[in-house]
DNA sequence: CCCAGAGTTGCTTCT
DNA sequence: TAGAAGCAACTCTGG
């Protein structure tokens, strides 16, 4: 057992070396004082419950990557498995802890970890450093700017931010002193486990499109960077939802993680639109980062942000059961092909366009099936890469019309609006191989073909591929007005409040 | 207190 | 064929 005393950086969604504050005050500590440097991540017992296998291979993908990256810097990742509430406090005596360095996250449940290994680190003398890197700006100081409350709408948000300068970012560069590695610097049980080890079956998933990482998160940010033209013509509302291949940049996953610095991407968007025409936010490519501010600042500053229930930026809708439904929706089998496909590019591939989000989860909540929004967030959260708790939530109560958004008699038609931008229906016949012989004429409806259409396409409604199990037309009318009903409590419920 | 204007991206029909 | 109007009509912000 080491005697020498040992300064810790905790990984949580900072997966990288650039732009990482919190890790190079570590580096310093340990180079400085001559202590051992450990970079650690926790991986839970139950992480495969937690995280979608998609996800989950992504994770240990940007966790190899790291560990590659620490190594080039004379250092290395350090895989400790258990629960960080237990696991922690015990390694930090075992190791003589007496420094750690880590990122400020606002997932619920990273903050209710962090307050309980914080206090015991304050019992134990063990000095602390949290550092806000994971966003562009500090979500705490545009709450206070805004008097105590979160902006409501994205321009009132903008407005915030307008003068504030966004910091430089930071690189890590120099090679760590030898003097910083413990004794246990090469044992086994410390590297990164695989797939397998974790309890996952690769040949169960597909092909990898999205490697994770902070290498592949560099090369793909750079990839865009340079066509300059596309990103200062950028304008997500004329992206498609339903290209084969994506439309957008696919950042977000590595951002989500922190293989990729939301700041870093800031700057580089700046140094493009620097002398240029471009686009502005909201739809502009700098526009969708601010998005990501927002739901932060949103996230931070509002209690139950991820439930509906005492969440006081939340309308209370009373929103239905149907395991049936949620179950049809969530693997792809609602009997809208567009709906479903985008399903299932979602549960194959982890990630789909934003635009389908939209369409999908409007289909899900006030547009077709009266679920709960938070039933939706769920599933998300296990098929997205790119999850992240305050945007998940929040992109889901807009999409409900629960919060930030209020024009709830603005429906997406599942046959109307995917035609917008795929006539032939190209995207349906990729992931909804089964109607892949339809005239196009009916791909976004194959009830509406005759049968012996059906027939000779190959695929019967009904037997081939599910009924629908919503009459849309007539549903989504209904549910406009159980929206009214729902919004009309709670102007009610608010006129009282204010009388009081 | 009220009012006007704005709000990332709806759908259908008509011109 | 792109753009506007009709549909029915929300909340937040700022004056």
């Amino acid at each position: 057992m080491s005697t020498l005393q040992t300064v810790v950086h905790w990984f949580r969604l900072d997966l990288r070396l650039h732009d990482n504050l919190a890790l190079r005050n570590a580096i310093n500590e340990a180079e400085n004082r001559k202590h051992y440097l450990k970079p650690i991540y926790v991986i839970e017992p139950d992480i495969k419950n937690k995280i979608g296998a998609n996800r989950l291979r992504f994770l240990l993908q940007s966790l190899q990557d790291l560990d590659v990256n620490l190594r080039k810097i004379n250092s290395r990742l350090f895989i400790v498995k258990g629960r960080a509430v237990d696991l922690l406090p015990e390694l930090f005596e075992k190791w003589n802890v007496k420094f750690l360095t880590l990122q400020v996250d606002i997932d619920a449940e990273l903050v209710k970890q962090d307050e309980i290994i914080e206090k015991f680190c304050e019992e134990k003398d063990i000095f602390v450093v949290k550092r806000m890197q994971h966003t562009v700006y500090d979500f705490n100081s545009v709450i206070k700017k805004n008097n105590g409350g979160i902006p409501l709408t994205y321009q009132k948000f903008l407005s915030l931010v307008a003068d504030t300068q966004v910091k430089d970012t930071i690189e890590i560069a120099k090679q760590i002193s030898d003097d910083c590695k413990s004794t246990d610097f090469e044992l086994e049980e410390y590297k990164v486990p695989s797939l397998e080890e974790v309890g996952i079956n690769e040949s169960e998933l597909l092909e990898c499109k999205y490697p994770g990482g902070e290498t592949e998160g560099l090369k793909r940010l750079n990839i865009y960077m340079n066509k300059k033209q596309w990103v200062c013509n950028f304008e997500k509302p004329n992206s498609s939802p339903n290209s084969i291949e994506p439309s957008t940049t696919v950042l977000s996953p590595y951002i989500s993680h922190g293989c990729l610095s939301a700041k870093l991407f800031y700057h580089k968007l700046k140094q493009v639109e620097n002398g240029m025409k471009h686009t502005l936010p909201p739809v502009s490519l700098m526009g969708q980062l601010m998005w990501r501010e927002f739901y932060y600042v949103a996230g931070a500053g509002t209690k139950n942000f991820d439930k509906m229930v005492g969440n006081t930026v939340c309308t209370q809708i009373p929103w239905g059961k149907n395991e049936v439904h949620l179950k049809a929706w969530a693997e792809g089998k609602t009997g809208y092909p567009f709906v479903d496909a985008i399903m299932r590019q979602l549960k194959q591939e982890g990630w789909i366009h934003h635009l389908a989000r939209h369409m999908v989860a409007c289909f899900l909540t006030r547009g077709d099936l009266w679920i709960s929004w938070e039933e939706g967030a769920k599933v998300f959260e296990d098929y997205l890469l790119d999850y992240d708790w305050s945007l998940n939530a929040g992109n889901w109560m807009w999409l409900s019309a629960s919060a930030f958004f209020y024009k709830y008699y603005r429906v997406y038609s599942p046959v109307a609006f995917g035609k917008k931008t795929d006539k032939e229906g190209l995207y349906i016949r990729k992931y909804v191989p089964e109607l892949k012989k339809y005239p196009s004429e009916f791909i976004y409806e194959p009830w509406k073909a005759p049968k012996s259409v059906q027939r000779t396409a190959g695929c019967v409604v009904g037997e081939d591929y599910p009924n629908r199990i919503v009459d849309h037309d007539k549903v989504h009318k209904v549910n406009i007005q159980k929206m009214n009903a729902a919004y009309k409590v709670n102007k009610e419920k608010k006129a009282l409040k204010r009388k009081r």
